[in-house]
DNA sequence: GCATTACTTCTACATTTTAGAACAAATTAC
DNA sequence: GTAATTTGTTCTAAAATGTAGAAGTAATGC
């Protein structure tokens, strides 16, 4: 099967987490991000999982953050979009967008 | 596991294009739909299954027209968009907004 | 050291996406 | 009418994604 180049529901939100925290983004706060911006639980481990995916895909790259000196403040693993990453954000937007282009269904409800 | 509320992004796109269609919506077209607006290849099975799969969860329903008079115009399988289906694509929408609010990232790519 | 805290990795499954082959029903050509 | 052609759907099987929770690791505080 030829790698399809689009992102799947939730590493849309991931990435689009990695890009609100800049340099503050590893595992805790990507998902407080997504459970406080989109209103919407998940695990710790589904957000590892899908960011080693999309390490290996090449959307994120990881490095090592020095240890702080909290109690339990161990080192982190912070993560950044890629251009790549950067990439398929803005095709899966403009897909999104074109599909949505005239559509009048987000008036009112919430 | 709890039934996840969220729509797959494969399932978000079929919505839309459900949407555009209105009354002409069916595995062709929908195929089509997706294909030049959204500009990604797609095969029938992988629509179909999205279809059905929608359908079980109440998000899509579907019904049988009459058979056309061009050659091979046999009956075709309808579908609409429920209200159920039309709430579940306001929530990704949101979702994906408040994500978005505040991020420049559609700059000028394309 | 031992308890506690913050964070990451591992394990195991469920769900979604995907392609292509097989099947079905209609039309046309002969 | 029956074979070929066309439009459309269903079935099958596998890969990719999404998910939760248990286990593991490194730091601090006592």
């Amino acid at each position: 099967m030829l790698r399809p180049c689009y992102l799947g529901e939730f590493e849309h939100l991931i990435l689009l987490a990695l890009m609100r925290l800049e340099d503050r983004a590893y595992g805790v706060t990507v998902r407080q991000e997504i459970e406080s911006r989109a209103n919407r639980e998940v695990s710790l481990g589904a957000v590892y999982a899908t960011l080693d995916r999309m390490e290996i895909k090449g959307y994120v790259k990881s490095f090592r953050g020095d240890p702080t000196p909290e109690r339990g403040g161990r080192s982190k693993r912070f993560f950044r979009v890629t251009p790549k990453g950067a990439a398929a954000v803005n095709r899966t937007h403009r897909a999104i967008e074109s599909m949505t282009q005239g559509l009048q269904l987000l008036g009112s409800s919430s």
